[in-house]
DNA sequence: CTTAGGATCGCCT
DNA sequence: GGCGATCCTAAGC
């Protein structure tokens, strides 16, 4: 993980969710291939917020959000679907980053295998819908960024992205903090 | 285009 | 025993 990428990380989750919105996740094929994109929706969650994992301490589930910035939580919910975060801070702060969407540019086919031959604009555009066609499950919770399976790059291009702020979806807690994260020009 | 309901299971109270 | 940081499909406007 490159230095400029941990200081972000560093600042805590709500910061890091705003600006890593244009930053690019990808996930290593077993080919050395890339599959992923720029990340165009993100959501924090921190330990004094009653909707984060973390908000009663510390469990089983929740352990890698209380690793230092830079790993990766995946979580299980619904019965069927995972999700990925990006762990925020330093050890013992029960932070991260949900990648709650993405805008597919390298492994586009793959992608439309795992999700079911979905059209484009439905690949990736949900939380769980990027960790299906990224290929990411409970066996990559803990992994870390830069290690054998998740990639993360700055944006590229001279176009400075508008970031949004707006209210986290899909939760019934702490809903007046706007620390959902989109990018307006699509 | 919007909304409602079902699927499905591990974690936590 | 309840319910969730969700997704999909079908039916209603």
């Amino acid at each position: 993980m490159t230095e400029e990428l941990r200081d972000i990380l560093m600042q805590g989750s709500v910061s890091a969710a705003e600006q890593l919105i244009g930053w690019r996740v990808f996930v290593k094929e077993a080919d050395g291939n890339l599959v992923g994109g720029a990340i165009v929706e993100t959501e924090a969650y921190s330990q004094e917020d009653a909707a984060s994992h973390t908000f009663n301490g510390e469990t089983a589930r929740n352990g890698t959000m209380f690793k230092e910035a830079g790993h990766v939580y995946v979580y299980f919910t619904y019965g069927m679907h995972w999700c990925m975060n990006f762990v925020t801070g330093p050890a013992g702060h029960g932070q991260g980053v949900l990648i709650r969407a993405i805008r597919p540019e390298a492994g586009i086919d793959i992608m439309r295998s795992r999700r079911g031959g979905k059209p484009y604009r439905q690949l990736t555009d949900g939380p769980a819908k990027v960790c299906q066609a990224l290929g990411v499950s409970g066996a990559d919770n803990g992994a870390v960024i830069g290690g054998d399976k998740f990639v993360v790059q700055p944006p590229v291009g001279d176009t400075e992205l508008t970031v949004l702020p707006t209210e986290r979806i899909g939760i019934k807690k702490d809903t007046h903090r706007l620390w959902r994260f989109i990018a307006t020009d699509e």
